[in-house]
DNA sequence: TCTTCTCACACCTTTGAAGTGG
DNA sequence: ACCACTTCAAAGGTGTGAGAAG
């Protein structure tokens, strides 16, 4: 990790922690994923979320970009990020349908811009755009459709068009950013934002970046060229570099050869080497106005991470780096586990109290996490506890309220789309609606309170001095503006002129005077401060004279009437009088909830105003003659989207059940193959039998063969040497008539002429 | 004067239709 | 008819740099 990422603010990781795969990642950072809390409620409803590990894709990329100070080029028309955001998600159940989308926040309050080679803060944030969330197009899907290949959302675009019609996210130029992924199990309709929605958010730090309308850092230039398919025209020839070089040098900033980028994007080079107020996120700024319904308090991640009291599995002490997403796993939203009762009060409560929400807000807990580098030494009005204190404190005040637009309103089609609001799963609102004016500064609360703010005279503060509601106001009376922003909206201030029908007159009286007699015209004022108590003398003498009338008219009345019928008459009086005081007392009960209710129902339409004027740009820009008609419009969509998302329901349950006939036709058809395989194997038994048996048969056959040949060879002999015999003993053939095959005939010539010669021989020895 | 933003431009990749051959 | 492959044009992404705006 090169010191840039150091620079700013980041914790110093392991080497080992250097990994590319996921599965390494996997194998190193088991247990980075943290879950939220707490009740056992909340703790069931977390089945399938706690075990989603998300592994950002091109990581090394990210982090190149990030030691030098990533910059995302924003315009009117939008454009896409690079490097695109990819990530791996793993630990999903496959079966279960899950939506991703992807929401950019603020990562401080701070403006800043790009002088001497650096990026340093300038001021504070302009007023957040209107918050938009990019659902990924193939939302929703099932855990094994996100897990089966990398998940990308390059088609994001960022834009700094406030009336972007296009759904991309609306970001405001020299402003410092976080991208965040959300997880959400999609609920039986296909949707989410439901009160049992669970999802979990995973912020990549190394992906934060500046919005920027034109590059300013030229090492990100060369970075974006080098690395971008689609900037290749601009990598040019070295002479062409050169010349650019060349033309670069002009400028102020040193330019670096492309072929050294790399080594000059390395820590020493580092143009924010000075401090670390470059690229970090304020740990607070990431999760800080968002976590409430995530079941997170507002506090950091890091913070979240580092606190041994969060509901959730501390990673071990490398895994908090960076490249670690910070997880924020929140399940069922129980608005009233996660922001109890107390929290769901009036916008501007908070400051009423005056402290600070993380004094207050029980989901609001101070950071302990030391602020980042570079920040902690701006001393920014109101900043010290969080960039938000002040008026963020009343925007979580105002997102506590509870009564945001839930995105179970959100129909399917717009998922493709980029839902213009936060949600439910969102629960706080993630930034307050765009408004061109500093919040509240044109709302009548703020005209009042500036009228107030005017009256910082000293009579003022001694006033709030015996205030009993002065003592939850923290801080000296020399407070910075936004303090004073803050305290001018408590309600001490705000409604002080209704504590005086509480003074008695005279106490009441006793301030006006002392308020007069701190005047310059002591003397004059004191005369006729004589005068008016001669006066209320005189008026008092009067109503003492009155009453003493009334008391003998009276008398004179008691005379008059039976004593009894008086007492009896009296009693039924006062009892009547006690039943009207007791409805009286009931009607000003009533009459004090309905004003409460009322004053709810008010700051609900003032809050939702936005909508309505932004329905009315809407209107402007598209060919609706009114919001009313675009409304219908959105709703007949919206109808329209529902019985399309039913239709694709009906047809995927027919997909379905085609696919379970057509599994049972090829079990059946396996079961038919296994079969005909056995016979065959019979048939291909018996073949091999019976071909042996014939290869006997045809030994033997032969065997007959060669026998006869032999006999017949052995005969052929025979008749040879019995013709040679039947030739020898002078036999005429022809002659005698013997044929040349008649061997029979030929042996019997044979053995005639033997006999022939035996009866010589033995006659010549009978003679001898 | 400086900073920031917008726009036209050239250069490139991506995408999808059409054609070709097996 | 189908499939694989190639070709080509249109669409769109990208950084540049001049000029406008504040």
């Amino acid at each position: 990790m090169a010191n840039g990422g150091d620079q700013f603010g980041l914790t110093e990781r392991p080497d080992s922690d250097c990994m590319d795969s996921p599965e390494e990642t996997k194998q190193e950072n088991p247990s980075y994923t943290s879950n939220s809390p707490a009740s056992p409620q909340t703790a069931s409803s977390q089945q399938g979320m706690e075990g989603i590990k998300v592994f950002l894709h091109d990581r090394e990329l990210w982090t190149k970009f990030d030691e030098v100070g990533t910059e995302m080029i924003i315009t009117k028309a939008g454009r896409r990020m690079f490097p695109s955001y990819k990530v791996k998600v793993t630990g999903l159940n496959p079966k279960t349908k899950y939506i991703l989308l992807m929401d950019i926040v603020p990562a401080d309050d701070h403006r800043y811009k790009f002088a001497d080679n650096k990026w340093s803060i300038t001021g504070k944030a302009e007023p957040a755009m209107p918050g938009r969330l990019y659902v990924h197009p193939d939302s929703p899907a099932t855990g094994a459709h996100w897990s089966r290949q990398l998940v990308s959302f390059q088609k994001l675009k960022l834009t700094n068009n406030h009336l972007d019609p296009f759904g991309h996210i609306i970001l405001n130029s020299m402003h410092k950013y976080q991208p965040r992924l959300h997880i959400v199990k999609a609920d039986e309709n296909n949707g989410f934002g439901s009160k049992n929605t669970a999802f979990c958010t995973h912020v990549f730090s190394e992906t934060a970046f500046i919005a920027v309308t034109s590059y300013q850092n030229h090492k990100i230039t060369q970075l974006k060229i080098e690395n971008n398919p689609f900037a290749k025209g601009f990598r040019g020839s070295d002479d062409n570099e050169l010349h650019r070089m060349a033309k670069l040098q002009g400028k102020d900033y040193p330019v670096v050869p492309r072929s050294t980028v790399h080594q000059r994007a390395c820590p020493t080079g580092s143009p924010f080497g000075g401090d670390g107020r470059g690229l970090r996120v304020s740990p607070e700024a990431v999760g800080s106005p968002y976590s409430c319904e995530n079941g997170f308090n507002s506090g950091s991640p890091r913070e979240l991470l580092g606190a041994p009291s969060a509901n959730f599995t501390l990673p071990p002490p490398h895994l908090q780096h960076s490249q670690q997403p910070h997880v924020y796993h929140c399940t069922k939203r129980k608005v009233e586990e996660n922001c109890p009762s107390g929290n769901r009060q009036h916008q501007f409560k908070k400051p009423f109290t005056g402290s600070s929400p993380s004094e207050v807000e029980p989901h609001y807990h101070p950071s302990s996490y030391p602020p980042p580098t570079g920040l902690s030494n701006n001393t920014v009005l109101g900043l010290t506890d969080s960039p938000y204190s002040s008026d963020m404190g009343q925007r979580q005040a105002c997102m506590f309220a509870g009564s945001e637009p839930r995105l179970d309103e959100v129909n399917c089609t717009s998922w493709s789309y980029t839902c213009p609001l936060p949600s439910a799963m969102t629960p706080m609102e993630p930034y307050p609606p765009y408004t061109p004016h500093p919040p509240y500064s044109s709302s009548p609360q703020g005209s009042r309170l500036s009228a107030i703010a005017h009256q910082s005279s000293p009579l003022l503060g001694e006033h709030n001095a015996h205030d009993p509601y002065q003592s939850q106001s923290s801080g000296p009376l020399s407070q910075s503006s936004q303090n004073i922003h803050s305290r001018q909206i408590s309600p001490p201030l705000r409604e002080y002129p209704r504590y005086t029908p509480n003074l008695s007159p005279p106490l009441y009286h006793t301030l006006e005077t002392h308020t007069h007699i701190r005047g310059s015209n002591i003397l004059p004022k004191t005369v006729q401060e004589l005068e008016s108590l001669k006066d209320h003398t005189d008026k008092l003498q009067k109503d003492n004279q009155k009453a003493q009338e009334l008391h003998l008219s009276f008398d004179m009345f008691l005379k008059e009437e039976d004593a009894a019928k008086t007492v009896e008459k009296a009693e039924r009086t006062s009892k009547e009088v006690l039943q009207m005081e007791e409805q009286i007392e009931k009607i000003v009960e009533e009459q004090t909830e309905l004003m409460e209710r009322k004053h709810e129902l008010d700051r609900l339409v003032q809050r939702r105003t936005v909508y309505r004027d932004i329905m009315e740009q809407m209107v402007k820009m598209t060919k609706f003659k009114d919001a009313e008609s675009l409304a219908d419009n959105l709703e007949s969509q919206l109808h329209l989207r529902d019985q399309l998302c039913q239709r694709e329901r009906e047809a995927q349950e027919q997909v379905d059940q085609q696919r379970k006939a057509l599994s049972v036709l090829e079990d059946q058809h396996d079961l038919m193959q296994l079969q005909k395989n056995n016979r065959l194997s019979q048939f291909q038994t018996k073949l091999e039998e019976t071909h042996s048996e014939a290869l006997v048969w045809e030994r033997k056959w032969n065997h007959i063969l060669e026998t006869a040949a032999k006999k017949t060879l052995r005969l052929g002999q025979i008749k040879m040497a019995t013709l040679n015999l039947y030739e020898i003993i002078d036999g005429k053939l022809e002659e005698e008539g013997v044929n040349m095959n008649d061997t029979e005939k030929q042996l019997d010539k044979i053995q005639a002429f033997i006999q022939d010669h035996d009866d010589i021989v033995k006659q010549k020895v009978y003679r001898n």
